[in-house]
DNA sequence: CTCTTTCGCTACAGGTCGTAGCGTAACTCG
DNA sequence: CGAGTTACGCTACGACCTGTAGCGAAAGAG
């Protein structure tokens, strides 16, 4: 799950062959981050990504098809640490979220590829639905188990019955999704400020008193 | 104003020489805008700009030091088309604001520029003083604008006085220009859905409702 | 043992970067 | 006007990165 090809939607399934070497795809995808913190997107190369791994280059093309390709997955792996402790109230739960995405977003490694994966995936569509599958969906899904949450601690009404109402769940859910990925984002890579603790509550405080007057 | 070069403080003020051609500047940023809409930042070359401008690669390196710099200044002055027309209630400012940002940010050319270059900037002081001095302070100003006048209206308080106050009020500007620019970029270029006005109006009543809230 | 795939290695054409050198054009100052 | 100074176009260049091809050897499946 945490690397997938783009050759092969099965793994190695009784294939004839040779198989893949799982402790070669994780040396690449160690080299790819250690690589990200030395010399950024930027300085980035297919080269060096080889060199530092112990592996040749060919290997590396066999796998992914450039270098966009290889970071998203070197970064996604990150994203697995994310979870969502509960802390007994929804502004809790939301502050705890969002230190841990902040910590996350500050580590050179992510802070340097996310976002020039999200511009390469401006002209690249293969790469939105990598983004999206990998990083995006993992970090929606504590959005929508804290909601569940709140939800039975009766923090947050329950979602209403019929396929409208289904729906404007759905809404609301994407339009929180973004308000606060998009803030801690822009917070720690435009203004360039550190997401702390008083920030997440100031924050949360924020979202929380904008949830409770969207129900009317 | 427009063009900030990065050797010469002063413009051309009674200096011996040569003066830089003010026409080649301005071809040399059309230029740049229009390879952004054909090729991406990705396919973007120097010398592509180059030919398109009808100038020697060598005229935009006496300019700016690489690519990054150049497509800032490119797509900086499409954010002189922000404005904030009076539309009389807090709310209908904001809708405005959010629609304009997002029709500019739905333009190919900023949406595969932006991100990029912040990226960069991650790895690149000079480059990140850039993009706020050019690009982010712009942004910045319609916040403070648009408060001003909801304070005017006494829709939203005055300034508390004293030191701490005008503190305070410097880290809610802070926030809500954090959480604005951040919700609309996150919506256009990570989640890949379009600033729409019926999107527009719910993420603007969520945030006022939060002010309302964050006053106690 | 045979077939199939991976892997490391070398080599390569194509493209980009950023700079240097040169002659010419344009402007300021005395 | 002439001398000094800077901008500009052009060519050329070394260094680097990309992505692929071809080869022999290694490692698993049947």
């Amino acid at each position: 799950m945490v690397a997938r090809m783009h050759q092969s939607a099965h793994p190695s399934k009784g294939r004839p062959g040779r198989p893949r070497s799982v402790e070669t795809d994780h040396a690449i995808l160690d080299a790819t981050r250690a690589a990200l913190v030395d010399v950024g997107w930027g300085g980035l190369t297919m080269g060096e990504v080889a060199a530092r791994a112990g592996v040749a280059k060919t290997t590396l093309y066999r796998r992914w098809a450039n270098k966009s390709e290889l970071v998203v997955d070197a970064v996604a792996v990150l994203f697995d640490e994310l979870e969502l402790p509960d802390r007994g109230c929804l502004q809790s739960d939301i502050e705890g979220v969002v230190l841990q995405f902040g910590r996350l977003l500050a580590r050179p490694e992510t802070k340097t590829a996310l976002m020039a994966v999200v511009a390469e995936s401006t002209t690249d569509d293969a790469l939105r639905e990598r983004i999206r599958s990998a990083i995006v969906e993992r970090q929606k899904r504590l959005v929508l188990l804290g909601r569940s949450r709140a939800q039975q601690r009766g923090e947050l009404p329950p979602d209403a019955g019929g396929p409208e109402g289904e729906r404007a769940a759905e809404h609301t859910v994407g339009l929180i999704f973004d308000v606060i990925a998009g803030a801690v984002v822009h917070r720690l890579l435009v203004s360039a400020e550190p997401v702390d603790t008083g920030w997440a509550r100031q924050f949360t405080t924020l979202l929380l008193a904008g949830l409770a007057g969207l129900g009317h």
